[in-house]
DNA sequence: CAATTTCCTATCTTGTCAATAGGTAATTTG
DNA sequence: CAAATTACCTATTGACAAGATAGGAAATTG
């Protein structure tokens, strides 16, 4: 498949998190029970997520995780471009590709580039607020 | 990435073999010799355009491959549905996959099931002719 | 028959995905 | 302070696909 488990589940997790915002700090366990998945599993998930600064998250008691902005503030494109893994049409798109030296004459490089954007486009178009109420 | 090496190959020697159209068939040498792919690897690829009707072979001297149809008649989508494993937008839409029991209520799926379509529609807009002239 | 060229089967290496395991650090509460 | 809670961190495993290579069998031509 072209979009891994990883980031299907690092989208439901953030659909989750919206849900529940507004209650504090969410458990990994409360959420990974909820979704029906692995807890160490999602832990690798969630940790990417919090890297790169769409989840902030606390331990101890009490803590857990929160989305940092609104959810009508997220596009699944933040949440899928940053857990997949090399999300790009081809791997001479991949960012640090090496140049290839058919670029110039490539029949099937616009189409690739195309591709690319339409992409982005496409999963920019989806909020994670709607997404969570299940809305148009 | 999301396409691998083998959908691009594949588009690649559909294209070289529309634009040596009419010259009976060409041998694979040819081909990956211009392309600047090792022959073997070719080979396997070859085999699955011509198992899923695309391509024609044919063995012996003057021997080689050859479109079946007019290259205005072949789409990158029926290049790539046929060469890439399993291109479709998550599992749960592969054909044969087993009914996913959140389906019902799953935030993500008519999302899924849209990029599926857009997958096919944005693809289908190529044609190997068009490609093959690096027109528009 | 000899050369050509596709067809067929098997093997190998490398890398990623998906998941699991066990321990460390921070935070709250009794 | 002690204990419970909860996120963080590192390592490992098993399964599978991608990408490629090798050697030979079958068909076709001249």
């Amino acid at each position: 498949m072209i979009v891994s488990t990883r980031g299907r589940y690092a989208l439901r997790v953030m659909i989750d998190l919206a849900q529940h915002a507004g209650e504090g700090y969410i458990p990994l366990k409360e959420v990974a029970g909820r979704q029906g998945i692995s807890e160490k599993y999602l832990e690798a998930i969630l940790k990417q997520l919090v890297d790169s600064g769409l989840v902030s998250g606390v331990r101890g008691k009490n803590g857990g995780y929160r989305l940092v902005r609104k959810p009508c503030e997220y596009t699944a494109w933040d949440v899928i471009s940053v857990t997949e893994n090399d999300f790009h049409a081809v791997a001479c798109l991949s960012p640090g590709a090496p140049l290839c030296e058919r670029a110039g004459s490539c029949a099937t490089l616009p189409m690739w580039k195309a591709f690319n954007e339409e992409l982005k486009t496409f999963f920019t178009k989806y909020t994670i607020e709607e997404l969570a109420d299940g809305g148009t």
